[in-house]
Order: structure tokens, then sequence, then C-alpha cells
DNA sequence: TCCTTGATTGACTAATCGCTCTATAAATAT
DNA sequence: ATATTTATAGAGCGATTAGTCAATCAAGGA
């Protein structure tokens, strides 16, 4: 117990195990031991089961955030930040493969519901600034700046399901990867503008 | 006990508890006493509860391939066959939201491990081909199929989601599918054909 | 030094769950 | 009519699990 203090390693456990067997194919009694805590120290820290699989969740998605966050580009022009939200999210996707799967998994998950509406829509406050932005500025097509997003993020875990699944070389991915934003870019851009 | 008969009487139980309270949130023994039979004629049918779980999953799988098969317009062009294809998915994820929810939430869950590969290959076999035909005649872009076609299935199930989420006022929703599907068509599609 | 607070442990429990088993009834075959 | 298979029921069992609890241990404040 060096590295990362307990609460840490046990989320990190959990996530691991989650993804490998299911959230209710996981007992808590495995989390611990695998983590290297007992019983009594895993309900310390996080009142219960739900409460734990909840803390992951939110845990993962604070560090997909900050991660774009740091990577984001505030100086190029509209498509190149679109780009590189694109470019960056498959990246942190590519490099934590759970914890991006964990995402998908839980948002089809009954514990989606335990997570107020308010916290979810505060994770992509961002993006949905970005996208509003841009539609208000007519850089997008005449829809609902909502659906954009949404169909953008779509392809962001379609692309992330094929690069996994199919054994695409390393060295190409980032070809791929740029094919297919542009493939996004010319789905939501209103090309009647420059 | 009259109109279903019991197994699939079963497995409707099941698809309503399972997207309501997840596979393991929901005990083989309340499937068995709200579809209105015992527990042990449950396991009379179904030798596990795993085997329920895929039972139920290779059955809405052919029930949306078999809808889809018996809308398949087979005279127009090309691009009325994909226009189709989306136009009739679409129709029924919204006509059976619960399926087709069953259908991702299975996808994201260690259940997926218990259907062999060959069997989920066989389920998208028609539309790998409709895929694999358009892209030999140059008809898509110069991509791999696999990946637009995982691409296309991504854009529906983005769509649904937003359909689902949003209120969308039924009567614009037919505008909003053919809106979303034409996006799709100039993106996986080769301009440079006619 | 004593006291308080939080961390940690692991045995324990109450409840649950998947599944079996025995018994009986219904249908089908011979 | 008899035998054989299938359907149905529901009590019950063994195993598992989330969560508790009483007991130490460590750290720091007064």
């Amino acid at each position: 117990m060096s590295k990362l203090d307990k609460p840490e390693k046990i989320l990190a456990t959990a996530l691991k195990l989650f993804v490998a067997y299911g959230f209710h194919g996981t007992p808590t009694s495995r989390i611990a031991s695998e983590a290297g805590v007992s019983n009594g120290t895993l309900f310390h820290y996080f009142k219960t089961k739900d409460e734990l699989v909840v803390a992951l969740y939110t845990a993962i998605k604070e560090e997909l955030n900050q991660y774009l966050a740091e990577k984001a580009n505030e100086t190029g022009d509209v498509k190149e930040k679109f780009r590189n939200l694109f470019r960056y999210s498959l990246a942190w996707a590519l490099e934590n493969r759970d914890a991006f799967y964990f995402i998908q998994q839980f948002h089809f998950s009954p514990h989606l519901g335990l997570v107020p509406d308010e916290e979810i829509r505060k994770q992509s406050e961002k993006h949905r600034n970005l996208f509003q932005e841009a539609h208000d500025a007519k850089v997008l097509k005449p829809l609902p700046p909502d659906l954009l997003m949404m169909l953008s993020i779509n392809q962001i875990n379609g692309l992330f399901q094929y690069l996994t699944a199919q054994t695409v070389p390393a060295e190409n991915q980032p070809q791929r990867i740029n094919d297919v934003f542009e493939l996004t870019w010319t789905m939501i851009a209103n090309p009647e503008k420059p």
C-alpha cells in the first residue's frame, strides 16, 4: 500500500473487476481482498456498494473531463476545436479502455438512475456549450445541437468499439481516427459556411 | 395463462424486469411470480438464469431481424435499401423500446461472452453483406465496410437515445429520422459516384 | 501523558438467491 | 388401459453476499 491510497486502490480494483464480471457479479469481499484491504475498510470509505459504483463513475468522468480540459485547444478555429476534442477523447479511451468501457456499461445499468440529472448535465456542460456556440454561429447544420452532440459522441463510441474489437495496428489508429473525424465533421458541419 | 404460453410469458416478464433492475438485480423468483408461474416451472424451461438471459437476447435479435427481413426493400437502388434499413430499425426500436434497450444493456454485460462469436456474426450477416456489396460497387467511401457499418449502427443508437430522452413530438420523429439518415448517408457514401 | 478521532481488521449475521427435489397432474404414446 | 413422458407447483437447501460490530491501532492535540 504505497503508491495509491486506499480509496483509490479500491476504486481501481473495482473498475477492473466490474468490467470483467459486472456490478453484481463482483462481491465487495473480492474487491476488498484484491485491493489488499479488509472488508471493513471498504465500507469505511464507501457506505454501500451502490455508493462505490457511483463514486467510481463520477471519478472516471472527472478524470476524463480534466484530461480533455488540459488538452483543449483554445486558439484554433472551430473545426480544430472539434478535431481536438474528438482526437483526445479517443486517445484517452484507448489509453483507459476499462474506464471508457465502464462508462458505457454504467450508462446501460439501473445505477444511472442514482446519479442526479443535474450532475450528469454538468459533466457534459462544456461540450454542450461548444456545440451550442457553433450552432449559433451557423457553423453546424440547422438541427438541434443536442442531437448533433449525441451523434458525435456515438461516432466516438462506434470508432472505439471498432478499434478495440478489430485488431487495427496501433500505427494506423491515428489515421483512422482522423478519417472518422472528417466523416463526422462533414456530417454535422454546415457546408454553406466557409 | 391464456394469450402467451409460459416460456414466452417468462421471457416477456424477464425483459421488463431486466431493463428496470438489471440482470442480477432481478431474482428468478420475482420473474416467476410476476409471470404467474412457479419457480420450478421457470427452471423447467430454462436450465439456468444465464441461459434465460441469453435466450431472451437471441429471441429479441431474431424478432428484430425477422421484422427487418419482412420490411426489406429489394427493388430500389442502394441508397433506398439503406434508407429502409435505417428507417425500419428505428421504427422497431421505438415500438419496442425495452427490447432495443436490452440489446445494448446485454452488449455491455459479461453475458455477451456466453454467446458464441459465430452466433453473433450470423445475426448481422445480411447487413454486413449489404455493406460489403455497396463497398465493392464503390458506392461507399473507401474505408473498411465493417467500420462504416459500425458507425451507421451507432448513428441509430444515438438517434434512438435522443428520441427517447428528449420528448420529441411523435409527429416530428419521422422527419428527424430522415434527417439523420441523410446525414449518415452523406457520411458513408462515396460522393464521386452518381 | 491522556484523550479524542479516524483507520483498520476480520469474524459474524441476517437475508437473499439460484437451483434442486419430491410430489402431483396432465398429456401422449403404446 | 397402461405406461411414459412432460408440465407445474412450491417447499427447502446450500452457498453467497452486503453490511455490522466490537476490538485494536496510529496520530495528533491539549
